[in-house]
DNA sequence: ACGTGATCGAGAACACTTCTCAAGTAACAC
DNA sequence: GTGTTACTTGAGAAGTGTTCTCGATCACGT
């Protein structure tokens, strides 16, 4: 069985504490800085459990770091990510989904999973290079 | 200004005698077992000088390591692959691709790139798993 | 053939993640 | 509350994939 430990909790609520994806080290960075002792090694367990349970979703940066946060919904959805900045829109798309399904089942391929992320500066972020390119 | 080595041209060539996407390890053992004394800082390189071009595709395996394949199109187009033996399909989907763009602009973001990859088992690794279940 | 700078390769260095194991502690029974 | 016990923690070691360093090598224009 599962215990409930503060160290669990206090990663659960620097999730929550996120708007967008973060990586378990700029987690751990974050919690440290608000004075938590809690071990990087901790906070990989406890974001692998709650990606496990549901409770997270991860993806994968483009530069191939494990990133996690706390979605509003458990239902299956993907992401429309700032490469800056990490803000994140949830997005669902039927027609993806059928879609994914679909080109699977038709080349004979079975227990099929996708992957369907898109990546961009958000509107700020476009905004804030475009001064700075002056 | 780029030079033809017999090095560059062994990937290439490695490459090209796979069906699906390999890892530059993976290739490097390849390589090493017929015999080619070629670096594995060489095949990174050329892997990566590959990619660059536009030669190869390249993607990231759910486990995290970047898999590469020498695509029978230059065309953008995305990958249903086989997480066992590897074997790959491209596939092609506008309604993706305009998807992709809409829901970025919708939302404000610029330089929109996405993530499209379905991975499954293949009909002949279906079989031999449901044979060897037994 | 020569000169020069691009390329190579062995090993060191890196970044991220997981493992090890002794010490700590949540949960449960009494 | 006390004791028992198994789960959890955390520091550091180890693992894994990738990139860097730098002296040796070699492609290529002359
Ligand atoms: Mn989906
Ligand atoms: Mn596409
Ligand atoms: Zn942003
Ligand atoms: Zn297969």
């Amino acid at each position: 069985m599962k215990r409930n430990t503060w160290q669990r909790e206090a990663v659960r609520g620097a999730l929550d504490a996120n708007d967008g994806f973060v990586s378990a080290q700029a987690l751990h960075s974050a919690l440290h800085s608000t004075g938590s002792p809690i071990g990087l090694a901790t906070v990989y367990r406890a974001l692998a459990d709650l990606a496990d349970t549901g409770d997270a979703d991860s993806l994968q940066s483009p530069e191939g770091e494990s990133l996690y946060r706390a979605c509003s919904t458990n239902d299956h959805h993907h992401h429309l990510i700032c490469r800056n900045c990490g803000l994140t829109v949830e997005i669902e798309a039927d027609a993806v989904e059928t879609w994914a399904k679909d080109v699977a089942a038709k080349n004979g391929f079975t227990a099929a999973a996708h992957v369907v992320d898109v990546f961009g500066l958000c509107a700020d972020c476009t905004a804030t290079a475009a001064a700075s390119a002056k």
